[in-house]
RNA sequence: GGACGCUUAGCUCAGUGGUAGAGCAGGAUGUUUACACCAUCAAGGUCGGGGGUUCGAAUCCCUCAGCGUCCACCA
């Protein structure tokens, strides 16, 4: 076949696919025997997708730089795997799942917990094969042998060794604490799947025997029997800690007791607090300290229990005002401060209100799992790009709180049921937190591919994904990677920012700005898509993603097509000579191109691949097609065999480099041309062989 | 309340001690062995403000301002 007319992605791109997927080099086993000269792994870990709806342009990022690395250190001569996957994503599926179900009129409270499980199973199943579909498209030269998806049989074994190894060692407790509550999807969450929502409410300030205590949450109160204040604070010196004061309260006397505590923050408001220790985390702590009753006073609905009286039922925020009213008729109310800011804690998902609640689950104890991890990034044995990362995370390890393992969710692993957890309430749903599971992945992908693979791939070399998730994933894998294998889980972070609308909006649904990368593929081609994602992109920066941008590279592309449509049709008598002479002009020009080659090699080493995409783009086009091509066209036409063939071979041994420095980029144009020189090129193999194995640098 | 990042051409961003760069957009002209998804040419910035170090700073230090992000148990 001819190169003829314009680029048309569409025509080759599936066909180039399956001819490299066909070819079995994706798999780090089966490439070609010149690779045993190098006998040097490189892995990547695809970060597992969530199964639950259509890649967005954040996974074409993935993809994207991580098949450039792939690629580029695959044609480098390693042994490279790069590992895909799927995630079953617990909440986050469940929530898309329930969303679905709310559409549809129904509610996963009405469905038995096996049906429900059973329906999600199958949606996940669907999507997962429809992204698997995608990733494709967007050329991903990863291993599909060794495709792994969370809930994979050997991977939940993993999962429940790690835990097993953790409850042996002290490590996972179950314990009554307080916890995120969503109310409308009934689960905890972590403090990480909680946002913290700057808001403005009525500040309270209630009489309390001889106090004045102050209160956002009124309908909290009906419990509060201990009132707290700084043992420092010369206001109350003269009340003793333990001191029994009577007073009358909201439905009627009751008996508080004089706590002192340290916690209590003597600017704030009178300096004097009671406590709700069932619901807010600073009162449980001081509850805890002293040893004090803890009552609950809303229910796992959002309603008040009988403790609220003739309010018990009600919701929260129906209560409020009412229970004002009545403390209003009663005096209590010394003033009302209109405009309180504060923050508040909402569900990352629904955003509705966070209500904390004392629950019994099972936490996994960090410090020591950190401690390490702290020393591992610290020594820089875990390196991050961009740099600054390693404060920001080592901040966060160094303060690390336990982490609340259960969801009472279906849809995830469940915890193996054991006598305490489920002593006095069968059938209670707990499962675990989807990145207890995520957080093994390195060890527990590798060491169920078969083979020696955890010995031959682990520590794998880099960890590419978004900077948004490096507590709830990153982090955790370096602790859990480290506490299950003794060894780090990789060498390098490289996080990417995020993808952005062309006018650098976060992209959403309802602002319906959402760019579908398959859309983009479908209209300008993958390697344009891929081009653009990757121009102009630093990393831990975010991109704005402007389709004009992506056309530019499409234009490239057939700029690509063209320069070698051009080549070809004035190469097809070339035959190889032993010697060429090329003149002083055509070497320096040889020669430029290894020096650029060099540069670019360098740059691709240091991850700068904005940068190397930056650099060959621009010779291709400006000093390749603008000049050299320009001037070589006097030579084809009238130069004498010599001269000509000179030429040809310039031309022949520029472009085969280019296009072996494009192929990470852009590797489906570059694959079809390559194809088109099969005769031609004398300075390849000299057989039909895939672009995607071609070595990066010709072995003298 | 802490921490981090950003501020360079109209837009999106590189450059991080040695005479200001790219892509896109915009302007003029043109068609010659590929390409109008093209070529040629021209235009465009006192590198957020101020101060300091240096022979020399967009680049290092201090400070101010604006924007953004993350972390944090102020009732």
């Amino acid at each position: 076949m001819e190169l003829e007319g314009q680029y048309d992605a569409k025509k080759i791109e599936d066909k180039i696919y399956k001819l490299w997927e066909d070819s079995g080099f994706f798999n780090p086993d089966k490439l070609p025997i010149t690779y045993n000269l190098k006998p040097k792994t490189f892995t990547i870990l695809m970060p597992p997708a969530n199964a639950n709806g259509n890649l967005h342009a954040g996974h074409a990022l993935v993809i994207t730089i991580e098949d450039i690395m792939t690629r580029y250190k695959r044609m480098q001569g390693f042994k490279t795997l790069w590992l895909p996957g799927l995630d079953h994503a617990g909440f986050e599926t469940q929530v898309v799942y329930e969303k679905k179900l709310e559409k549809e009129g129904k509610s996963r409270f009405k469905m038995a917990p096996e049906e429900l499980y059973k329906e999600i199973l199958q949606f996940t199943l669907e999507n997962k094969k429809n992204i698997e579909g995608q990733i494709k498209k967007l050329g991903a030269s990863c291993d599909w042998s060794r495709e792994k998806f969370t809930l994979d049989e050997d991977i939940v074994k993993t999962v429940y060794e790690t835990f097993e190894k953790l409850k042996k060692d002290d490590l996972v407790y179950r314990g009554r604490k307080i916890i995120n509550w969503c109310v409308k999807h009934q689960t905890s969450l972590s403090d990480l799947e909680t946002l913290d929502v700057e808001q403005t409410d009525k500040l309270y300030y209630l009489k309390y025997g001889p106090f004045v205590i102050t209160t956002a949450r009124p309908e909290t109160k009906f419990g509060d029997k201990y009132v707290v204040m700084h043992p420092k604070d010369k206001r109350y010196a003269k009340y003793q800690d333990g001191q029994k004061i009577s007073l009358e309260w909201i439905n009627g006397p009751i008996e508080a007791t004089v706590i002192k505590n340290e916690a209590i923050d003597m600017e704030f408001g009178t300096g004097v607090m009671t406590i709700t220790p069932w619901h807010d985390a600073v009162d449980f702590g001081i509850a805890e300290k002293h040893k004090l009753d803890k009552e609950q006073v809303i229910d796992f609905y959002g309603k008040l229990l009988p403790i609220a009286g003739e309010f018990a039922g009600m919701k929260i925020a129906e209560a409020r005002a009412k229970i004002i009213e009545r403390l209003q008729s009663k005096g209590l109310v010394e003033k009302v401060e209109e405009n309180y800011k504060h923050v508040v804690k909402t569900c990352y998902k629904c955003n509705s209100l966070i209500e904390p609640q004392i629950k019994e689950q099972w936490f996994l104890k960090m410090k020591p799992l950190a401690v390490p991890a702290i020393k591992a990034i610290e020594s820089g044995k875990i390196k991050f790009i961009p740099a600054h990362y390693k404060k920001i995370i080592l901040h966060w390890l160094k303060n690390i709180l336990d982490w609340p393992l259960s969801r009472q969710i279906v849809w995830g692993i469940p915890i193996p049921a054991s006598a305490e957890a489920t002593a006095g309430k069968p059938g209670e749903i707990e499962t675990f937190d989807t990145w207890f599971s995520s957080g093994q992945w390195p060890f527990a992908t590798l060491r169920t591919t078969g083979k020696d693979d955890f010995k031959t791939f682990y520590p794998t070399d880099v960890m590419e994904t978004a900077g948004e998730i490096i507590f709830f994933w990153v982090a955790r894998m370096i602790m859990l990677g480290i506490y299950a294998t003794g060894k780090i889980p990789f060498k390098t972070v490289y996080l990417h920012g995020l993808v952005l609308d062309a006018k650098g909006q976060k992209m959403s649904k309802s602002k319906g700005n959402v760019i579908n990368p398959l859309e983009i593929t479908d209209k300008y081609g993958t390697d344009a898509l891929r081009m653009g994602l990757i121009m102009g992109n630093t990393p831990g920066q975010s991109l704005a993603l402007d389709e004009n941008k992506i056309k530019g590279y499409r234009n490239f592309a057939n700029k690509m097509w063209n320069a070698s449509k051009f080549v070809l049709m004035n190469t097809t008598d070339y035959k190889p000579a032993k010697t060429v002479k090329l003149s002083a002009t055509q070497k320096k020009y040889i020669k430029e191109l290894t020096a650029l080659k060099k540069e670019i090699t360098k740059l691709m080493d240091e991850f700068k691949f904005y940068y190397a995409a930056e650099k060959i783009y621009h010779y291709f086009w400006h000093t390749f097609c603008d000049k050299i091509i320009e001037e070589a066209k006097p030579a084809l036409a009238q130069g004498s065999g010599e001269s000509r063939q000179a030429t040809q071979y310039m031309l022949l041994e520029i472009l085969t480099e280019s296009l072996k420095i494009l192929h990470p980029f852009m590797p489906f144009i570059t694959e079809e041309i390559w194809h088109h020189f099969d005769s031609q090129r004398s300075l390849g193999a000299g057989k039909k062989s895939l672009l995607m194995v071609e070595l990066w640098n010709t072995i003298a």
